[in-house]
DNA sequence: CCATATCATCGAAGCGCTTCGACCAAAGCG
DNA sequence: CGCTTTGGTCGAAGCGCTTCGATGATATGG
């Protein structure tokens, strides 16, 4: 067992107290500048690195972050959390923060299925992402356990989320540049906040722009936001006679476009000949489609960036924490439309 | 904030010394019946849970492992890893452990890109799953920190694999009932140990059955085992003449299998008319893909559950860690072949 | 030139837990 | 019946760190 260096080893190399070595360590409090320096020389040539657990202890902060996810999402073939997780990493690594990963089923149970971190206190803060059970956000709430959203909304609770009106607006506009009067909305998924801000922000910037969506044309699907769903729930839109049928469909998510990209094939229908197809999120296999996919990106890693750095700054700041931050998205004009 | 119950808290409850309530709390030592149910409803009763850094600190273990992954592999769109560290997770949690997951960039620079745990020496010991660079396998050694590989092999090291070479039996077994004689294997990545495995393991099979495998239908391309690889490398088999053609090829993996039903299908081949296919890992697209593809199932959760197990035992138990665990696979026999 | 403020450093008291050795009572033994 | 075991419990000593208040040493101002 190699012999692991403490604090008490720095000290005695650099010839300080432990107590100045601590504040070193921590940037805090006023050290010489000689001091300082000779404690970090010390301490890299012994190779210290703090105990997490003694810290941790003495100063009644885990430095832990837990970061939860529905187990349904993180399985999922397209790694969009799992992407918002990688970003969330980036930024914890840039704190020295640490990030414990939880998934939780879906039909959430508070009492079985709550992430251990949660009643075992050995987390500062979590991160809830996608449309996890509300029933978890409340035992957040109840044990006053700082917390933020990503990707997703619940009553009361700080939220990181993308722009998905900007986004929406964006197409919308794109749309109409493009000639189309008679659009239509492809969305699934309506427990999630996200396909109905689409939603709205394409329908009001349609109407605003005088070509409003038909109500007939707007259809929201109560299965999950996927390929298959978007194969299946566009037959409602594609298998319209040819006079009613609109000229371009905008879809809550780059699953359900691809979904719709199959059920066009089918049908023998040109894609953006016969009908321009926009999706949202801007997934890999977007750009690999054919035709590639105009879609809206989303950044994906940002979006975890920001919710860590925001739930680290209300639990350092002690000030409350922000209770809405909006990600923007941008327009990625392919093939499709 | 709202106060936190500590062993002191239970063991005045309990009317007992906070050594007991510890020995209670961790199973040891003897501890009368009438004690042990005294304390646990007191624990139970106030809502006790130990602290991780208390306990860390004093038992000079961390109860965290860590999980190490190359970026691109968590980022891709097929989650294998991802559902290798989800069972990783399960197994974690079952035995109270925390796992810490922290992913490398693929040229790896042990000075920069070390996982920080690793340097902070806040795990008790590291799972690293995949085609990771070597030189993190090193680093684990001279720092003597208890590692396991998943889905990997390295100089000396333990690690657990799925069984490669019984798939590929398997593989080889069901194309000879189903007629073939004149097979091919596609393969990429050559720097990972199982395609190679895979490979051998059929070679061997359709040998020993008296069809042995030319050597120049033995392809193994040197980019990343993807569906574009697939789509790419296989037309050295598919673009053969007639009687040259494979009437079967194994793929070492899923995602080449789908690249090769992509070139056959642009090709106007029929899958399995012209060319049957197979592939390995079983991953979601598997079964979409048309025809759905014969492959070999690769229980992904069982091989973090046993590389997390294995590792555990390892480090508590003090005995040496197994040098090697074979996960057992399962032919999935689909319509493509 | 002394009182006061400021700066740099340190000692010591914990943080909540594990664990070792001590202790006492009851049981087993010759 | 006295002596060793054994079982059950406890006290106390840390684990490595943070942080508060104390202590000098220096600088500042009247």
């Amino acid at each position: 067992m190699p012999h692991r260096n403490t604090i008490s080893d720095v000290a005695a190399a650099a010839r300080v107290s432990i107590s100045t070595v601590s504040l070193v360590m921590n940037g805090k409090g006023p050290v010489a500048d000689g001091t300082r320096q000779r404690v970090q020389a010390a301490a890299e040539r012994l190779g210290y690195a703090p105990s997490r657990s003694a810290r941790g202890l003495a100063a009644r902060r885990t430095g832990n972050l837990g970061f939860v996810l529905r187990e349904d999402h993180f399985r999922q073939s397209e790694p969009f959390y799992t992407r918002v997780f990688l970003g969330a990493e980036f930024e914890a690594r840039r704190r020295g923060l640490y990030v414990l990963l939880s998934t939780v089923p879906d039909p959430y149970d508070a009492g079985s299925h709550a992430p251990r971190f949660l009643t075992e206190h050995s987390v500062d803060g979590v991160i809830v992402a996608g449309g996890v059970d509300g029933g978890l956000v409340e035992q957040l709430q109840a044990r006053s356990i700082p917390h933020v959203l990503a990707d997703f909304a619940w009553d009361g609770a700080a939220h990181v989320s993308i722009d998905n009106r900007g986004g929406a607006e964006a197409v919308a506009a794109h749309l109409v540049r493009r000639g189309h009067e008679r659009t239509a909305f492809l969305g699934a998924d309506p427990d999630h906040p996200s396909p109905l801000a689409r939603r709205d922000g394409f329908v009001r910037a349609m109407r605003e722009a005088g070509h409003p969506v038909p109500d007939e044309l707007v259809v929201i699907d109560d299965g999950p936001s996927d390929r298959t769903t978007g194969a299946r729930a566009s037959s409602a839109l594609l298998d319209l006679k040819l006079a009613e049928r609109p000229t371009a469909v905008f879809c809550a998510n780059d699953a359900l476009a691809l979904g719709l990209l199959d059920a066009a094939r089918d049908r023998g229908l040109s894609v953006p000949g016969d009908v321009a197809v926009v999706g949202f999120d801007d997934v890999e296999g977007a750009s690999l489609a054919s035709p590639p996919l105009t879609t809206v990106r989303v950044p994906k890693e940002q979006l975890g960036e920001t919710a860590l750095a925001v739930l680290a700054l209300g639990i350092e700041g002690g000030a409350p924490i922000a209770p809405s931050t909006i990600i923007p998205t941008e327009l990625v004009v392919r093939a499709s439309s």
